[in-house]
DNA sequence: TCAATCACTGTGTTCGCACACAAAGATACT
DNA sequence: AGTATCTTTGTGTGCGAACACAGTGATTGA
């Protein structure tokens, strides 16, 4: 017999052989010095029986150790990329005893130099394994084509580069989430509507990212469904708080019968803060990415929707992809789209946390 | 040193208490025979250095094994009830490694006697941990009460019993998820509206189940919101295709006023499927659970928004619980609900599987 | 013919921990 | 004092798999 959950074993196996347990060992791992004939007739078995390995004492007895290193945007407290960052924790913490590290580089979204040089360095180290918040396209294929020259796997977490070959890729389809926008905003609406279409912009921006995706399907709703309706649009800045209040106030209240309002970036709550601020209550309004200062004004009904992307849950699945491909010899597959969460005041409360 | 991660081991401890393995052993599990003092200092170096025990090792040497027993009703391929036996069916693959089997029972949700039997006979084979979906609650608490006797932890899945005493609850809030039906059909409505309101019956019906709740989240809504609406209710049966049919066209026929439609339950798609067959395309309708007939309507856009629970996702955390508690003697907190999910024809396809 | 080389296979130690058992002191009892 | 008993502590083995190392024949070369 095998053991009391009736799991076959590496013995199991040398027994039905009629080998010794190296020799399996020799064929799981494709170490050679084993005859073709053996290696048939333990394969065979192994097909057979169905073997999975315990995987727990497998990683004990390895004396392999991984090293994996992430490359994303440096950020405050508060902001979308903490929540990518604690995804990484997460899996970084359940990895431990596989003997998994992970590394964190930062790099400043608004700084070009600065991408290439946290990248080269992440890269100098010669990891097992990385994970990349991708820079714009030329940049980004630029590394990748030295990850895969040296034979090193990476996910893209959040945005996707075109002509890359990564493990996987963990994101939202952002536009879907602009067309889904574009629907609870416009569905019931059966008159011609003004909504107010904002996006954002910072001056050397180098981090992808998926604003303009998302607008695209917010007016392919708009096109498909013949929805009448006229859009006005903004710009904000990232920094510059001032100038932003102007550019609210001169859309807002040149044009009072807007009654809408969608903003394509996590930075949701800077209108709401100014709707609430300014009485503007009977505008519907949507935001997205799960933010606290958005769930504040969802909370408050400022912001009928919030659109999230569970950006922990896509950066955990990162790391899980690499885990699975290198060390537990797992397929993955290439495209994950996060599902895109559709949250208000009533649900809002249990999607804290994942 | 300790091994490459780092980690500190027992071996470490023992080292620094001036002790050997066995001691450290005999402390870290409360096993006695210890004296006094040098428990106190075993203990303040495990507390000081933080130390954390591989789980995989321990799973590895130990001898213990685990049983768990879940309690849910019998179903038929694509009812409800099969997404929680793939949770739990999940639940059990993560944890072979970990010695422990999960054996699950079934009961006649339209019997009584079938309940009391099944539950019966999972306790008399004495598991280490259960995982029950409720029935009524004085029947219930008879049970629970017997299992809080015996000393075995219990997890309620999809509904709760008050007074008993479960190690943790996994489910929706019901109440609200009512409530966020009504505000998704009834939010934009102007003027007085039809609203047509579904639930379903079965003589005999013993299983606990959210249809009454769900409904007065939904009157809650209204109420508080003052919504100027006309209900027309109805009740289907389970298995009475023609009686079900007669009740809709007379419902829907003799009001064609009605232009919406929510039904309390995962039956959602027989309502689905009437106004599909007889054209009533106007009419916007809310669903629940992510049944595939239910997604079916819900793509052809019967079904406007169908609201989820992720079943399979709570019957694994109700695993989960189990293991945390009686293997990984982690604190688990007693009350977890799903997240109410709302799906749509544009987010349904990054839902599927979890 | 004997040693060297090769392809192939079996054995033994190790990982971190659990647990059975042995050993060592301390205490009490005849 | 000698022995039985109890408390406290250390040692050894095994969990399933990885991997280094030690065989074992067969083949080759001198």
């Amino acid at each position: 017999m095998n053991n009391i959950q009736g799991k076959i074993k590496i013995k199991d196996i040398a027994e039905k052989a009629g080998v010794s347990a190296g020799t399996v060992d020799r064929v799981l791992h494709n170490r050679g010095n084993v005859s073709e004939e053996t290696k048939k007739r333990v394969k065979s078995i192994i097909a057979e029986i169905n073997y999975t390995p315990n995987l727990y004492a497998s990683a004990l007895a390895s004396k392999k150790t991984f090293v994996f290193r992430a490359v994303i945007p440096a950020y405050s407290s508060g902001e979308y990329w903490e929540m990518i960052e604690q995804g990484i924790r997460k899996g970084a913490q359940e990895l431990i005893d596989f003997k998994v590290s992970i590394h964190v580089h930062y790099y400043d979204q608004y700084n070009q130099e600065s991408f290439c040089r946290t990248l080269e360095e992440a890269i100098s180290y010669k990891p097992d394994g990385m994970l990349l918040a991708p820079s714009v396209k030329p940049l980004t294929l630029q590394y990748t084509g030295q990850l895969e020259k040296k034979g090193i796997p990476y996910v893209f977490i959040d945005s996707r580069v075109e002509e890359a070959h990564p493990l996987a890729y963990f994101g939202q389809d952002s536009l879907r989430s602009g067309y889904l926008g574009a629907k609870l905003l416009l569905s019931q609406k059966k008159e011609c509507c003004d909504v107010a279409v904002f996006s954002f912009f910072h001056p050397g921006q180098v981090a992808a990212n998926q604003i303009s995706l998302r607008m695209e399907g917010f007016n392919s709703y708009i096109r498909e469904k013949e929805i009448d309706c006229r859009q006005h649009r903004a710009t904000l800045a990232v920094n510059d708080e001032k100038k932003n209040e102007l550019e609210m106030k001169r859309l807002f209240f040149e044009n009072p019968k807007i009654e809408a309002a969608i903003i394509f970036s996590s930075r949701s709550y800077i209108v709401a803060e100014f709707l609430k601020n300014n009485n503007l209550n009977h505008i519907a309004m949507i935001g997205y990415d799960l933010l606290e200062k958005n769930v504040h004004y969802l909370k408050n009904n400022t912001i009928s929707y919030l659109l999230a992307q569970r950006p922990e849950e896509q950066a955990y699945k990162g790391i899980k992809a690499l885990s699975d491909h290198l060390i537990f010899k797992k397929q993955v597959s290439s495209v994950h789209y996060a599902p895109i969460d559709i949250l208000t005041q009533e649900n809002i409360d249990f999607c804290l946390g994942f």
